[in-house]
DNA sequence: AAGATTGTTGCTTA
DNA sequence: TTAAGCAACAATCT
C-alpha cells in the first residue's frame, strides 16, 4: 500500500543517505524480485553509486553513476526500503524517535530477516534493505530509453506543473468506468492507491460508484483541488501506515490520524455522523459515506 | 477455515 | 479494436 506520499517520503529519506556512496556488494535473497539473473544484476550495480533518485507515481528509479542505467524499484503492496548505517543504526541516525526495539519488531526483526529479498551494501557506510512479505515488488535494471518508454505509458503526475485542471479533465474524459476505477488506473493519474482514492472521493463529496463521464465540471474541479491538497498533506505527515508501510528508517507514517473513511467502516462519518459503508468497487474494498457522497 | 487483503499485469469476455 | 472485469501473483490475518 505504499502510494505516492509514502514512496515520495522514502525517496526523500534515501536521497539524504545513499547518494554518492559506492556499492560494494549486492545480496539477492529472492531471485524472483530482480527480474534477471543474479550475475547481471550484481554486475550492473557493483562498483557504482547512485547519483539521483527519481519517482513516477509509485515507481522509484535510482540513477546510476555510469550515466546509463537505472535501478527501478516498485514496492507494490508490502515492499519496504530500509537503510541501516555502518553502526547498525536504522535510518542512519535520522529521525529516530520511537524506541529501536519496537521499530525492529515492526520491520520483522533484525536485518536481514526472513522477508529481506535484496540487500545493497555500501561498504562500511551502510546497507539498503528491500523487504517484501508478499514478493510482488521488484528491483530491476533498465537503461534510460526503457525508463522513458515506461514513463510514456504513465498518466499525469500530481504536484507537478502538468497536473492542471485542464489535463486532469482530459485524463478523466469520456470514460464509463466508475470514478474509483479511473483514479486507481495509473495510465491516467499517477500515484493514487486505494487509501487516497477513497479519501479524495470523500473530501470531494463524490460517490465512488459514479460513472466518470457523468461527473459535473464543478465536481471535477473539486476533485482536482482535493487530490493536490491531500497528497501534499500526506507527504508532510510522512505517509499513512495501515499495515506494512515504513519509511527508510523503519518508522510509521503519521497521516493515519487524518483518514476520514478508509478503514473506518461501521464508524460514523466525521461530517454527518452517518455510518460509513464498505462496499466492493473496481475490485477493491471501498469506503464511503452514503449521505455525504452523492 | 474460507475469504479478504494495500498494486499491477494480462487474460477473458463482451 | 477497445474496454471492462477479474484472476493471478504470495503470504498473512481474521
Amino acid at each position: 500500500m505504499p502510494e505516492l506520499p509514502e514512496v515520495e517520503t522514502i525517496r526523500r529519506d534515501l536521497l539524504e543517505r545513499i547518494i554518492g556512496k559506492k556499492i560494494s556488494a549486492v545480496d539477492v535473497f529472492e531471485k524472483k524480485i530482480i527480474k534477471s539473473d543474479r550475475e547481471t544484476f550484481a554486475k550492473n550495480l557493483s562498483g557504482k553509486s547512485f547519483s539521483d533518485i527519481g519517482r513516477a507515481g509509485k515507481l522509484l528509479f535510482f540513477a546510476l553513476s555510469d550515466r546509463r542505467n537505472f535501478l527501478l524499484i516498485h514496492l507494490k503492496m508490502t515492499g519496504q526500503l530500509i537503510y541501516v548505517d555502518g553502526k547498525g543504526i536504522i535510518g542512519g541516525g535520522h529521525s529516530l524517535k520511537a524506541g529501536e526495539a519496537s521499530m525492529l519488531e515492526k520491520i520483522g526483526g533484525a536485518l536481514p530477516n526472513k522477508y529481506t529479498r535484496l540487500a545493497i551494501r555500501f561498504g562500511r557506510s551502510g546497507t539498503l534493505y528491500f523487504n517484501d512479505v508478499r514478493k510482488f515488488g521488484y528491483a530491476r535494471i533498465a537503461d534510460g530509453e526503457e525508463l522513458a518508454r515506461i514513463k510514456e505509458g504513465l498518466g499525469i503526475e500530481p504536484l507537478t506543473p502538468v497536473f492542471t485542471l485542464d489535463n486532469f479533465k482530459k485524463a478523466l474524459a469520456g470514460k464509463k468506468k466508475s470514478i474509483k476505477a479511473r483514479l486507481l488506473d495509473q495510465k491516467f493519474i499517477l500515484g493514487l492507491g486505494n487509501i487516497y482514492v477513497d479519501e479524495a472521493l470523500f473530501l470531494s463529496g463524490i460517490n465512488p460508484k459514479r460513472k466518470t463521464d457523468g461527473l459535473k465540471n464543478v465536481e471535477i474541479k473539486k476533485l482536482h483541488t482535493v487530490i493536490g491538497g491531500l497528497i501534499k498533506k500526506a507527504i508532510k505527515y510522512r505517509g499513512t501506515t495501515f499495515s506494512d508501510y515504513t519509511d527508510a528508517s523503519g518508522q510509521k507514517g503519521n497521516f493515519s490520524q487524518f483518514l476520514q473513511v478508509y478503514g473506518r467502516a461501521g464508524q460514523s462519518c466525521p461530517t454527518c455522523g452517518t455510518k460509513i459503508l464498505k462496499i466492493k468497487e473496481a475490485g477493491r474494498g471501498t469506503h464511503f459515506c452514503p449521505r455525504c457522497q452523492k
